[in-house]
DNA sequence: AAAGATTGACTAATCAATCTTG
DNA sequence: CAAGATTGATTAGTCAATCTTT
C-alpha cells in the first residue's frame, strides 16, 4: 500500500505549505477556501448537503461550517424557493474577493511545484491519471452518516 | 490549480472508503493504523518527534496521539536511555496484530482500485510521480509549532 | 538558548438524536 | 416514512505557554 502513504504524504504536505503560504500573507485558510470554491462552483444552486458532498465531510459538519461562514460574513443563507428544507448558500461579496486573491496564492505554490522542474509534463498525466482513479472509485466514496 | 483540487478529492474518497471498510470489519480505524505504521516504520527509534513528522501533525497532537495510544494499550513509552527529554514509542504485542490485519484490508480497497484496471500499469509511474513530487516539495513541508 | 515534550484553552470534526418538510 | 438540516456530547486537532534536559 505505497500508494496510498505517498499519496497521503503528498496531499498532506502540500496542503500544510499552501496553509503556510496563506497564513504569512494574511489570507483565509485552505479549509475556508475551499469551502467558499464549492459554494462558488455551484453558482446559486449551493446548499448545506453540496458542501458535505464536495467536502467529503458529515452532513452535521457541513452545516456548522455553514454556520461559521455565514458567522463570518462570508456566506448567506436564503430560503430555498423549491424545498423549505434546505437554505440556499451564496458567497458575499467581500468572500468573493477572499476567495480569489487566496486561490492566486494557492496557484502559484501549486504550479511552482508542479511546472517548470523536469517533471513539468508528468503534470498532465499525472491530473488524468488520478481523474481516472477517482471515477474508478467512484459514488462508493460518499460519508456516512 | 485542478491538479492540486483533484489530489485532495482523490485522498480523501480512499481515505473514506478504507475507512469505512475497516468500520465495517470492526478493525482500527485509519488514523490509528497510519500511527501505529510509523511506530512499527522506526523499529525501536520512535519519538512522539517521529509521530509529528511522518503524520504532518504539530507536536502538541502528536503527543496527546501518543497519551491516547497509550491509554488504549497500541504503545509503550520507555526512558529513551540516549535523551531523557524523550521517551522512546513501541507497539504492544496487541496492537501490532491489530496493525497487521487491517494493513491488509486496507491494501486490499487499494489494490483492487488500482489494479486490473485498465489502468493497471499507470500506477507505477502515478507512484513514482508522486514521490518525484514530494521529493521536489521537499523539506519546506514541516508543520510549524 | 535550543530541543523535546506536555498541558490548557480553543476550534472543528464525528455520531446520534431530533425537528421539519416532502 | 425519506430527505435535509440542526444541535449536543464527544473526540482530535491547533496554538501558546511552560517545564525539563541538552
Amino acid at each position: 500500500m505505497d500508494f496510498f502513504d505517498d499519496l497521503v504524504r503528498l496531499e498532506t504536505s502540500l496542503w500544510n505549505t499552501i496553509e503556510r503560504r496563506l497564513a504569512s500573507e494574511g489570507r483565509i485558510g485552505l479549509a475556508t477556501l475551499q469551502a467558499l470554491q464549492v459554494v462558488h462552483r455551484h453558482g446559486g444552486d449551493a446548499r448545506v448537503h453540496e458542501l458535505s458532498h464536495d467536502l467529503g465531510i458529515t452532513i452535521g459538519a457541513a452545516s456548522k461550517l455553514a454556520d461559521r461562514l455565514e458567522r463570518d460574513g462570508l456566506i448567506a443563507r436564503r430560503p430555498n424557493p423549491d424545498d423549505r428544507r434546505s437554505s440556499l448558500l451564496s458567497l458575499t461579496a467581500r468572500a468573493d474577493i477572499l476567495r480569489r486573491e487566496a486561490a492566486v496564492v494557492s496557484d502559484e505554490v501549486v504550479n511552482r511545484l508542479v511546472e517548470d522542474g523536469e517533471d513539468g509534463e508528468d503534470v498532465g498525466a499525472l491530473s488524468g491519471a488520478i481523474r481516472r482513479l477517482q471515477a474508478r472509485l467512484g459514488e462508493v466514496a460518499e460519508v456516512r452518516s
